[in-house]
Order: C-alpha cells, then sequence, then structure tokens
DNA sequence: ATCCCTTTGTGAACCGATGCACAAAGTAGC
DNA sequence: GCTACTTTGTGCATCGGTTCACAAAGGGAT
C-alpha cells in the first residue's frame, strides 16, 4: 500500500499542513540572518510549538534532517516550499473590493509567498474602473471571463454576506475550487472545493469567552494591579 | 471544586466553544425571520456541523431543547450569548491603524455583536490626530493611559511585524489579557494571556497545498471541462 | 578506529473531539 | 389516559493529534 518510491507519505496529516507555513516562515527569518542549520529545538521555539511535533511534522515530508546536527535551512525551506506548492506561483482574484478587499489588494505579504493578485472584482459602477495597488477593478459581469483569463485559481471572497453564495457559486462553476472567505455566512460548496473562512468576529467572541471566564471566576480580580 | 449550583458544566471544550458563535449567527438569522423554534437538524444544517455535534456543544451550556420540539430561538439566542460573554460590551482598541487596521475600524460586524472599538492608535504622525470611522486616532505613546483609561480588555494588532511584540508587551503590562494578532509573528506572552493570531498567509498556503494535490495528484485533469 | 555527545525519527500511551445509535423524554392526536 | 411519533441528550467506539521517551544515527574528538 505504501510501495510508492517517494520518501514521502501521500498522506500529511491536516495539522501538520497548518503548521508548514509557520515552520516557512521561522525559518525565512533564519535563512536572512544567515543560520545555516538548526535542530528541532530552536525552530521550534521560533514557530511556538513543541520540538517533538515539529520534528514528526517534517517526518511526514521525509528524513531532511541529520542526527546530531539539525536541518539545514535553505534545503528544509525548499521542501517545505515544495510540499506545500509554493514553487509555483498562483493567480489570485479578490471579490469585493470594499474596506476589506482594498486592505488585502494593497497588502504586500502575499506576492512575497508565491501568490499574485490577478484580479480584482466588484459590482459597485463607482469602484469599478478605479485602479487599486496597480490594478484595474473590473466587473462583476465579466467574473468567469477574468477567473479565465487570468488562471486564477484561488478567489478570495470580500463581498457581503449577502451576495458572498452567489459568487462562490459562479467561481465553482468555472472550475475554481479554492476560496478563502471573509464574508460571515457558511458557504455550501460540493465537497470538492475547498474553503477555508476567516472570521474576526468569531475570534473576537472565543477571546470574549475566555476574557469573561478570568474575570468572573475568581471574584473579579481584574484590575489587581 | 466543581460544587457550583449552576447547571452548565464549568469546562466548555474548546472545540465547543469556537462553534457557538456560528450558531448564534445562524440563530440571530432565524429569529429575524420569526422562526421561533429549531431542531438541532435544522439548525445543525444552517451552521454546517453534523446535528450530533450540535446537541452535543448544546449540552455543555445546559438542558435548553426541548424532546419532540427542538430548541427555542430567542432563548437559545440569549444562552449562548450569556456563556460567551456577549451580554457586556467589550471595550476593543485597534494598535496599527494602516490598511488593515482601517478596514476593522470601519466595518460594522463588530458592534453588533457587543464589541465596540473603543481607541485607534498608530505611531505614525501623519495619521495620528485623523479621524477614522468617528475617533480620533491617538499616538503610541499613550498607548498604556488609553488602555486604561478606556477600560480596553481587548487589543487587536494590525502593526507591522516588527512593531507587534513590543506593543503587545505593553497592552499586557497594563492588564490586557485578550489579544487579536493580524501580524504574522509569533507573539511570545504569559500563558494568563489568550493570543488568538489570523494570518491570511498561512490560509492561503493551506489552500495552495490542496490544490496542488489535487492538479498534480491524478495526471493532471485540470481544465478536463 | 573507537568513544562520547548531540539530535533525529518514531513507537506507544494519552487526550480531546467526533459521530453513531439509542433510550429517555416530551408532544400531539385520539 | 394511552399510543404513536418526534427529537433531545448521551454512552460508547473511534479517530486524529499530541507528547513522552528512547533507540538509532550521525559528527567530532582523540
Ligand atoms: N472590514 C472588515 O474588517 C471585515 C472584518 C471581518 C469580516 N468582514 C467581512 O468582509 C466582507 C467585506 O467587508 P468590507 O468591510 O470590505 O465591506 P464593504 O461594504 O466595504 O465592501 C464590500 C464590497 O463588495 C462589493 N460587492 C457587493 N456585492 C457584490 C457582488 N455581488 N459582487 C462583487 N462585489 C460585490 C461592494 O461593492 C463593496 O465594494 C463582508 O462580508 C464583511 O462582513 C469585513
Ligand atoms: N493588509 C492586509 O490585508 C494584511 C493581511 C494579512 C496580514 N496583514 C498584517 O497586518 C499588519 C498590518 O498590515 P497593513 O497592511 O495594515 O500595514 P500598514 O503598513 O498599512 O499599516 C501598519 C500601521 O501600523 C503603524 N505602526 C507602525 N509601527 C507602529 C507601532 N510601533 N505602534 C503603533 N502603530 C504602528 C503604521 O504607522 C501603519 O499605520 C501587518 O503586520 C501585516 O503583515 C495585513
Amino acid at each position: 500500500m505504501k510501495s510508492t518510491s517517494q520518501p514521502r507519505d501521500r498522506g500529511i496529516p491536516e495539522a501538520t499542513v497548518a503548521r508548514l507555513p509557520l515552520y516557512l516562515r521561522a525559518l525565512h527569518g533564519m535563512a536572512e540572518r544567515g543560520v545555516a542549520t538548526v535542530s528541532s529545538e530552536d525552530l521550534a521555539g521560533a514557530a511556538g510549538v513543541n520540538s517533538a511535533k515539529l520534528r514528526k511534522d517534517l517526518s511526514h515530508l521525509g528524513s531532511y534532517g541529520t542526527r546530531g546536527v539539525g536541518y539545514d535551512v535553505e534545503y528544509l525551506v525548499y521542501q517545505i516550499s515544495r510540499e506545500l506548492g509554493l514553487t509555483q506561483d498562483w493567480a489570485v482574484a479578490i471579490v469585493g473590493v470594499g474596506n476589506l478587499g482594498r486592505a488585502l489588494a494593497n497588502y504586500g505579504g502575499f506576492v512575497s509567498r508565491g501568490f499574485r493578485v490577478a484580479a480584482l472584482i466588484d459590482a459597485d459602477p463607482e469602484v469599478v474602473g478605479d485602479t487599486i495597488a496597480g490594478l484595474n477593478v473590473e466587473h462583476i459581469d465579466e467574473l468567469e471571463a477574468v477567473v479565465k483569463r487570468r488562471g486564477v485559481s484561488i478567489v478570495v471572497l470580500a463581498t457581503p454576506a449577502e451576495a458572498a453564495q452567489a459568487v462562490c457559486d459562479r467561481v465553482i462553476a468555472v472550475g475554481v475550487t479554492s476560496i478563502l472567505n471573509f464574508a460571515p455566512v457558511v458557504l455550501s460548496v460540493p465537497d470538492t472545493v475547498d474553503v477555508r473562512k476567516v472570521d474576526l468576529s468569531i475570534e473576537l467572541q472565543i477571546l470574549a469567552f475566555h476574557e469573561q471566564r478570568k474575570a468572573g471566576g475568581p471574584l473579579m480580580a481584574v484590575d489587581s494591579q
């Protein structure tokens, strides 16, 4: 069953995948500072995880460490990048160019990791035609055409909640299978499509929950200092 | 130790806490549409989860359903809101009023759930003094004073990565124990402090990983349609 | 070549979360 | 009041993920 000649196993746990970008970020920092090799202990420290977990995570990609020494920083950067698919570049479309969409469009942190904002799309005639971050904002009617023409494979949804499902359906219909959703709605999609959501409001609510516990649990020991 | 007379158990699983806001959102929608009661099946559908999971989640708060009928929408909204601490309002400070900070400040979705943006803080003299979303942007030197004065209990970090740890240390020093971090760094904090992070770039990388699998796994069955 | 030291890679125990499946509890109709 | 039907709440098996702890692997010194 696992008779592939590849060193790495084809089934990388989801939890591991979610941490690889973290390791990659730490490694990039080290590479910049001229660090050549790093131990699991140090890299784990930099990424804020347990070192055993880090080693197990990396072991899913293959045996890229040297016992007694650690991991070669450059080599590990390459291996993780390849595994995550960052050696190719990905065309991203942002649909909904309001407050948030604009911030995303202007954000430099994308490009640095192989993502390229290839299209901005909005429904508002006021916005369509504007140039934001060097890109022309196109009309939602052009959605399908633009996605195809630019080879968009990841769509970022930053429309109001009401519009999100409809836009989602349309991009799926033209073959998009990866969506990052900022709208506070549960998108309904076929299970061939990956949706990840970022929901600010949920994060705040989780913080509030814990904050309440801290404050109300004992007897109001808040501003004790 | 758990001798509280309260019906609900004091140890709600983290996974459950993370889903409560989802249920709450679905319930708000139903309340607006005038729905009086809802079955676990329907609510689970609206929230995009398994109904058994939903029932188990709700059972952690107490027995608020009626067998044969379902849950009373209004009542459940109240119970979940209370559990999450949304019956009080929370003063939030946004530190770093750039592209992202501005988008957050202008976002209406906060207020609707008991969160109030109480302060905007930046280091750039160009920005300090501006009025954004009806709020005056204050100088980072005033950080501690503003946090105390406004009773800020949740801080949103939207500064560049380099500045995040320093700001974080300072707000913790004046008693803040809940931080939502948008900067791509691992913050180091005492474990009395809750940090949640939102990292766009990580989300895209996870999508890219799966996208690559879909495309490269079989033999390039991408644009078969 | 041998020994010692460091660090990886992983087996195995553990832990929390998920989902099935069903008894218990309630409603509604007669 | 009794029966039939609906839906909750939860015991239990299972699963994925985390952590510990250690044998195996390699490097460097002598
Ligand atoms: N701004 C934030 O900080 C923030 C935070 C969390 C979540 N969100 C969510 O992100 C989404 C966008 O937020 P925002 O603050 O940028 O809102 P916004 O109103 O500023 O922007 C929405 C944009 O989408 C466009 N739009 C509307 N319908 C469209 C359609 N059918 N097709 C394409 N474009 C369409 C509008 O013209 C507008 O430009 C919302 O769902 C919001 O709830 C925003
Ligand atoms: N814009 C996005 O879409 C986006 C996406 C993901 C992550 N981020 C992250 O969010 C953060 C903010 O992004 P942005 O695009 O708004 O950047 P930005 O440069 O537009 O804004 C940063 C703001 O922080 C202020 N600042 C700098 N040092 C400060 C300090 N010590 N104290 C207070 N304020 C300070 C700056 O004056 C500026 O106004 C960055 O860490 C970025 O990596 C942004």
